[in-house]
DNA sequence: AGGTATTCACATGAAACTATTCTCTGAGTTAGG
DNA sequence: TAACTCAGAGAATAGTTTCATGTGAATACCTGT
């Protein structure tokens, strides 16, 4: 016990001399940096987690939702309600600036509401959702649900009793509910009105799955599923006028033409009407031009920090595929590059060759097929059915930016070293 | 020449198996009264 | 004695294999002219 102590002085030591210790060396560094930006004035108003004090377009659709939630200031349980909307449209924004108002309507006239929210792609099963708003009841670490150990109905009868303690209404807000793993989550919470006695509940469910509730349980879809909210995707127009709503605080006056910023929409636009890419599109499109020491954003800006963002996508998506994905994109960049295109056989024969050099064992065909379609559906590369007749049917395989892919492959050091290994191929009838 | 059958090389589906992760339970341990 | 911790059993899940069936069109083969 005395080691511990010993210990936790020490940390803190160490993290009290990293904090304001080497302040004074550092200072003089970033005080350098912080002078030469003169292109951003407050960056932070660009990035998804900002939300801002008014959404252009969407007033109907927090109206509408206000108008549901309206009956919990009279204490009252409001409808479930069910949102969709493809990504960036704003739902997120629009219910936690409504919960927002709500909360502070509700201290105003003194109505007990909490307005919890839940992002499910990251608390996604049944047992952590339901330690989590219950978390939101108790006060005090000493009380609060451990992360395992528990059985689910004992946490979900804990929640019942902590709801009913304190009383009013709970609006639980469970943001990408397609993400949750199975449907009884949604089941118990949809009904625990029924089991609440002095609480109300009620639950918005938000999801880019337009087909989502086609495979849910018809009691979940009816009782989840009270009202309706569908938010359609921006338009080129509405994307400018919230890009240029942002522009006004993120950047200083003159440094940004309103070009650039209908650039960004139309870029935006084309691609589903997505706010998020457009904000993000701005945002990149600025720090390239600020890195550059130019004192304007410019449409060539814009086009770099589309590639930019491109490429950072992929690098994203590479890094964090399974090994098995990997070892099967390697091999189709290894035979892309020498052969063009390949059939699902030559690269099945290529990825062969690689995982007996790498050690890796080595997954059926079956297998490899379904990995090339999902790296498709990911856009990594181009795989399409075709048929040559007498010869069979199989996917033709292409990439678009080899080159690009086997560079990023190549600084995966889980990967084996394939600079000098020549693929041969069968005898090739075609 | 035109029509039909065959054939290839996988695609696609379903079931079965395996390894890993998540839940749950009960036994052992600890701290407070 | 109640609360807590932790190991291990069992359930759930993800990843993979095995087996089976399906598919589109170039080619082989047949038929009649």
């Amino acid at each position: 016990m005395e080691n511990y102590t010993c210990l936790i002085s020490f940390i803190y030591y160490i993290a009290f001399y990293i904090v304001f210790g080497e302040e004074e060396n550092m200072k003089d560094i970033f005080k350098e940096l912080l002078s030469s930006g003169t292109i951003f004035k407050n960056k932070e108003v660009l990035r998804p987690s900002y939300i801002p004090s008014f959404l252009p377009h969407r007033e109907k659709q927090i109206e509408e939702l206000a108008s549901i939630l309206v009956p919990s200031l009279r204490g009252e349980a409001p409808s479930n309600v069910f949102i969709y909307g493809k990504t960036g449209t704003g739902k997120t924004a629009v219910v936690t600036f409504t919960g927002k108002e709500l909360t502070n309507k509700a201290e105003e006239y003194n109505v007990p509401i909490k307005f919890v929210y839940i992002n499910c792609e990251i608390v996604d099963t049944q047992y952590r959702i339901l330690q989590n708003i219950a978390n939101h009841f108790i006060k005090g670490w000493n009380d609060r649900i451990p992360f395992t150990g528990w059985p689910t109905d004992e946490v979900y009868s804990r929640l019942l009793s902590s709801m009913d303690r304190e009383g009013g209404v709970t609006v639980i807000v469970l943001d990408e509910v397609d993400k949750i793993k199975g449907d009884e989550v949604l089941y118990n919470l949809s009904r625990i009105n029924d089991y609440l006695k002095r609480a109300r509940a009620s639950v918005i469910g938000i999801s880019n799955d337009l087909k989502f509730t086609e495979f849910l349980d018809p009691r979940i879809k009816s009782s989840l599923g009270e009202e309706n909210l569908v938010f359609p995707p921006y338009t080129a127009d509405e994307l400018r006028d919230i890009l240029m709503e942002r522009a006004k605080l993120a950047f200083n006056e003159g440094t940004i033409d309103e070009s650039v910023i209908s650039l960004c929409a139309a870029k935006a636009a084309q691609e589903h009407g997505d706010a998020r890419r457009a904000l993000d599109l701005l945002r990149v499109s600025a720090e390239i031009a600020e890195r550059l020491g130019e004192k304007r954003v410019m449409e060539k800006h814009v086009r770099m920090a589309e590639n930019k963002i491109e490429l950072d996508r992929v690098t994203e998506i590479i890094r964090t595929l399974p090994i098995q994905s990997k070892l099967v994109l390697l091999a189709a960049v290894i035979g892309t590059e020498k052969y063009g295109s390949l059939t699902t056989g030559d690269l099945y024969h290529i990825y062969k060759g690689i995982c007996n050099r790498g050690g890796f064992n080595v997954l059926t065909q079956r297998r490899v097929a379904d990995l090339i379609s999902e790296l498709d559906m990911m856009g990594i590369l181009n795989a399409r059915v075709i048929s040559k007749g007498r010869y069979g049917r199989t996917r033709e395989i292409e990439m678009s930016s080899s080159s690009k892919i086997k560079e990023i492959l190549s600084k995966d050091s889980s990967l084996p070293d394939v600079e000098d290994y020549k693929p041969k191929l069968q005898a090739r009838l075609v």
